[in-house]
DNA sequence: GTTGCGAATAAACCTAAGTATGGTTCTCCC
DNA sequence: GGGAGAACCATACTTAGGTTTATTCGCAAC
């Protein structure tokens, strides 16, 4: 079921609005829910089980997952770690009639944005709500920058790439050229082409790139 | 009280092993757990109040705080809060006969590292304990990066803090020349005043410094 | 009031980087 | 077997980067 603003006749549901997904077996929690974040203007869509929502093809907009702990046929702690395991990173909002701390702990450590009692106040719910929906903004821009630069990457040659570590690394082109075992003139052609191919438009935005693409010294750090 | 590797006679004090504090006032907690401690070898200091622990001058080693929810005075959770606004970011593991949900997530969202709820087993308080010295050297090293950087940015003259932050962002010595009103000639000199003070071995380097003291574009992004 | 330092500059000089133009040798694919 | 693209190299030229030596100016500390 959609709600929010895709229901309403003025609004588009083009994939520009936050949504939020909500899991419950309980109708009523859904359509309480539902309601509550259509007052808000967010865009909802609910969804009876687990199994529901995973046939659903996700949009790509910034969005949050709200969950029972207590699912049908699989736990909410066990359905985070699937979609962990899956490499889905919506940010997900528990609730729990009756959980406990270990439960607690162990949904936090893998990343849930709260955890939610009920019966919670509405503005608990609608606050994180606004936090998973700010994070997974975030995530979705970063992960939008570096697929854009794996994308220019990957249209590079191995040869291309091999200078390109090493550049970036801070080498010269003599010196890269001695470590490849080839001319300096060579380095030069390579490294034209990649600054065109990466769209950089200095050394120094090509080495941010490396950095961003985990090129180069292990994990990036300084003092080179 | 002092025990683990300290107590022994053949190991010396020296800043050079983990050391777990420990804050109850319940002295048979504090004396089992610091045998638990040092039964695996670890550093162990007890504290009887929050107040006593702000006494002792921590030492410059990966360590982590063991708190009870209940403090004497203090609540852990407010204590906690204090100490991330004294900046002081050592990795906490809360313990708790009678904990809540929301206190739990609280505890949580602040950072924590684990909540647990007595009795434990104590592999869960060591495995607690690893992780959180572990997150505390990453911390530890990460920030003395950062100070290290910082401390060479700060002998650098406002002048050569400008043409540092063109020269990272990508301009050109012409374009930083004419940007902060110099001659060219002028940027070359800072320029390579600027890699001697920051002891930067390349300019990629000197980009990657700029990065960790974010400098130039808001937070670092690519794509200048 | 002179010593020291930051800042700016100039001339001379050298090295590094970047861009053609032109050409060779492979290999892969149709 | 011919085309495309990758990799390589050379010559020639232009621009950018960097150091050294030396000079000037202003300001603050001694």
């Amino acid at each position: 079921m959609v709600t929010g603003r895709a229901a309403s006749p003025t609004a588009h549901a083009n994939a520009e609005d936050p949504t939020v997904f909500v899991i419950d077996d309980d109708a009523s929690v859904r359509d309480a829910l539902s309601n509550l974040f259509r007052s808000v203007g967010l865009r909802t869509v609910t969804f009876g089980s687990a199994h529901e929502f995973l046939q659903h093809k996700p949009p790509d907009v910034p969005s949050c997952l709200i969950l029972d702990i207590r699912l049908p046929r699989l736990s909410g702690l066990d359905f985070q770690a699937e979609l962990a395991k899956a490499d889905i990173h919506i940010p997900i909002i528990f609730m729990t009639g009756h959980g406990d701390i270990p439960m607690t702990v162990r949904a936090m450590k893998a990343g849930a944005v709260d955890f939610l009692t009920k019966p919670f106040r509405d503005q608990d719910m609608l606050d994180a709500v606004t936090t998973a929906i700010e994070r997974d903004r975030n995530r979705r821009d970063g992960a939008k920058v570096v697929a854009n630069l794996r994308a220019a990457f990957a249209t590079l040659t191995p040869r291309e790439r091999q200078v390109m570590t090493l550049v970036t690394a801070g080498l010269m082109n003599k010196q890269v050229a001695a470590e490849i075992g080839v001319a300096e003139i060579t380095v030069k052609i390579h490294r034209g082409h990649i600054m065109r191919k990466m769209a950089a438009k200095s050394l120094p935005d090509l080495v941010r790139m490396a950095q961003i693409l985990g090129i180069g010294p292990a994990s990036g750090r300084a003092q080179t």
